[in-house]
DNA sequence: CGTACGATTGAGAGACTTCAACAAACGTGG
DNA sequence: CCACGTTTGTTGAAGTCTCTCAATCGTACG
């Protein structure tokens, strides 16, 4: 069930920061157009200059790059309510590409009706900024994970952090969210092997950590699985009361 | 010869975007308390909440994460210009240290002057905003190559990096630049072990790309190299004319 | 002139990969 | 609603890139 744009939006925003009534109010004046995108399509593409953003109001969507040899690594994840080609607002050539894992529906705003609004509401502007800068501190920690830690622990902390993002949008329903993504999404994302995946997938699900199976992510342990992945989801930035 | 504050923002500014007359001398008004800080120091570290931003005036700096095992990963380098805390602006808790590599002369600038700065020169604003997003592509790239490059590749990879960024602030002469860097510090930049950076090290020196020693970066064979790490340098959004 | 840090080398081990095959789940059209 | 093709998940075995351990060497610096 999509939600409006300025529903998501709403959400999106109070996750990471505080809306006056008035700003609040004001997000009723974004329009977008809104579109149906099936699974494992393209959005942006890397070399295009999108002349709109997109935000996201249900499914799954990551950014990518592909290698001259076919390998691919996928560099986020994004649920609903985000706006993960918000850079293309001051980058104009995307230097990755944008595309659905899962079914999505999305909003088209484009980056004139953007910068009117951050004129309009500089306050909006900065929590965009935020946002932005959020991304950044979610690569760090995804290099982090690829760069030092085992498969275990990598795939452990990227599942504990989708599920406290779903959560912080109002997206988890007491231990379960949806993550439709593929084992070799998984693999794409951490720098493993789908096989590798697969098999460490099922030692967690052996601990008891978790279990992730037809798109839903079912936390068992959520002690055992944060302690796993070494999860502190500071980086995450979120106002209070949203960690687990 | 570290160089002056405006004179440092100006060169940097100039790589990534374009500056009026008005914008450039406005600089000067930009001012900061300068200070020397040794090789291997924190400047901020994690959990912190810095009152200013730090201009890099010389020297070299690093973001970086330890993880609980002593285990670290350095997320990015710095060379003068950068303004690698630019972020805690925006987000008040530091989620990783940023410390120097080598002998730097730093510069603290005020948020609260930071602030000032940008509801007077919006654009500055905009070309900050900016330079945050750039660095968002750098990691990003990062991932890339700690994801999916060898090591031969993801070694190539940064030194072109760092090549070409020097170059785009006028601090590569011909085919030589500073890099200040220990293999080890490569080593958790990349997500390797020292033992293996020395390794590879003596292989794209044997292959004639690059010779790294003493702090100074050498390039022998620039498509060599450039080759060797699939360098694209379009991730950077440098103005045009900085591609080697 | 010792001490400490960084670079180098050797040897053995391990985490993860690749290849290959098969089973299960899914969507689609007849 | 079932047949069928495609995608996704699972398993086994062999291989390799990179790691860890450990020792040595060089060199800058107090």
């Amino acid at each position: 069930m999509p939600q409006s744009l300025s529903a998501a939006l709403t959400r999106k925003f109070e996750s990471i920061g505080a809306l006056s009534t008035a700003q609040r109010s004001a997000l009723d004046d974004l329009k977008g157009v809104t579109k149906p995108v099936s699974a494992h399509e393209a959005i942006v593409r890397e070399g295009e200059r999108p002349a709109a953003v997109t935000l996201l109001l249900s499914g799954f969507l990551c950014r990518q790059k592909v290698l001259p040899d076919g390998r691919r690594q996928i560099m986020s994840f994004h649920i609903p309510g985000d706006i993960p080609d918000l850079q293309s607002l001051f980058i104009d050539i995307m230097d990755h590409s944008l595309g659905t894992l899962a079914p999505s529906m999305i909003a088209l705003i484009p980056h004139s009706a953007m910068l009117a609004f951050f004129r309009r509401y500089p306050e909006i502007a900065s929590l965009c900024w935020r946002d932005t800068l959020i991304d950044g501190a979610v690569f760090r920690e995804w290099m982090v994970g690829i760069g030092r830690r085992s498969a275990y622990a990598r795939i452990a902390h990227v599942l504990c952090e989708v599920f406290v993002r779903m959560r912080a949008v109002g997206l988890a329903r007491d231990n379960v969210c949806d993550m439709p993504v593929t084992q070799s999404d998984i693999a794409d994302a951490l720098g493993l092997s789908a096989v590798h995946v697969n098999r460490t997938l099922q030692e967690l699900r052996n601990d008891g950590l978790m279990d992730l199976r037809g798109g839903t992510l079912m936390v068992g342990d959520w002690g055992g699985l944060r302690r796993a992945g070494g999860f502190d989801g500071a980086y995450l930035h979120l106002k209070d009361g949203h960690a687990p």
